[in-house]
DNA sequence: ATGACTCCCAGTGGGAGA
C-alpha cells in the first residue's frame, strides 16, 4: 500500500490534476494541504466518483486539509484537540489499521514575526498530539507540508539560506522533537538523490534550474518502519501547467 | 534587488505563501 501527501496550492484550480494523479499513482490515502476551499465547497463528489472516500476540513483563502482514503477513515480528528486554533491545518483518521497525521505546518513568515511565534506554539502542540496518538496506535504516520527544511542537504542554497524561515534552529530542533518521539523520515531510510526537493518557487525559473527546499514530509512509527519499502518524490506534476509549487511525496508499505 | 509567480478576495490593488 502507498501513501501519499500533497500540498496542493488550491484543490479548486488542481481537482483536475489530482484526479489525474491518483488515476497514475493508487494510493492507499493521500492527505492533501492548502485546499482553500470552505467546507460547503469541497469538491467530495468527484473525489469518490474516483474511487476515494474523503474527508474534510476546511475555511475560506486560506489552509485547510482533507484526507482520501480507499476504505475510508475511522476515528477522524480535525485540528489538535485542546489547541484553539481558527487555522484549518490537521486532518487525522485511521485507515487499514494505520493511524494517518495529516498536518499543514504553518509557514512561520520570518523568524521574528509574531507569525513564527504561532509556528512555535503549533508545533508544541502537534508534538503534544502526535505523543498521545503514538500511545494509542503503534502504526502511526505523520505526513504533510512540514514548512521546515530539516538540514543543510534539504535546502538548494544553504548559506542564503541559513537562519531564514524553514531553516532556523529553532524550526529544526522542532523537526527533531517529532523525530524524538520514535518518528523516521521515511525518505531518508533510502540512498536519494543529491538535491531532492519538494518545492520550488514558482518565482526566477525555480524549477527549471532546480532550485527548491525538502519541506514536504512523511514520518513513521518505529512499529510502521520495518515495512516501509520506498519513500520518493514525484517532481512529474511540476511539470504540469499551472502547477503546484510543491510535489507529491509517497512512501510504499509492505502489505 | 525590499523583485520575480500564483492564488485569493477584492474590485482596477494587496496579503500570503515559502
Amino acid at each position: 500500500m502507498k501513501l501519499a501527501t500533497w500540498n496542493v496550492n488550491s484543490l479548486a484550480v488542481r481537482l483536475p490534476q489530482l484526479l489525474d494523479w491518483l488515476a497514475a499513482n493508487p494510493v492507499g490515502a493521500i492527505v492533501l494541504q492548502e485546499t482553500k476551499l470552505t467546507d460547503d465547497k469541497f469538491p467530495h463528489a468527484e473525489i469518490e466518483a474516483a474511487g476515494y472516500a474523503v474527508s474534510w476540513f476546511g475555511q475560506k483563502t486560506y489552509n485547510g486539509v482533507a484526507l482520501l482514503s480507499r476504505g475510508g477513515a475511522e476515528a477522524v480528528v480535525r485540528n489538535i484537540p485542546g489547541f484553539a486554533d481558527e487555522q484549518a491545518r490537521v486532518i487525522t483518521g485511521s485507515v487499514g489499521g494505520i493511524r494517518v497525521i495529516g498536518a499543514y505546518f504553518p509557514n512561520g513568515q520570518a523568524p521574528d514575526s509574531d507569525k513564527f511565534t504561532y509556528k512555535m506554539a503549533w508545533l508544541d502542540a502537534l508534538r503534544a498530539f502526535v505523543q498521545a496518538e503514538l500511545a494509542a496506535h503503534s502504526h502511526l504516520v505523520l505526513m504533510g507540508d512540514y514548512n521546515i527544511a530539516p538540514e543543510d542537504r534539504d535546502v538548494y542554497d544553504p548559506v542564503a539560506w541559513a537562519g531564514q524561515i524553514h531553516c532556523t534552529p529553532q524550526e529544526r530542533a522542532q523537526f527533531q522533537a517529532l523525530l524524538g518521539l520514535g518518528l523516521t523520515d521515511a525518505f531518508r531510510m533510502f540512498e536519494q538523490p543529491p538535491k531532492s526537493w519538494s518545492w520550488w518557487d514558482y518565482r526566477n525559473l525555480a524549477f527549471r534550474k532546480n532550485q527548491g527546499l525538502r519541506i514536504d514530509h512523511i514520518l513513521v512509527s518505529e512499529a510502521l518502519k520495518p515495512r516501509v519499502r520506498a519513500c520518493s518524490i514525484d517532481k512529474l506534476p511540476r511539470k504540469n501547467e499551472r502547477p503546484s509549487d510543491h510535489a507529491p511525496v509517497v512512501v510504499e508499505l509492505a502489505d
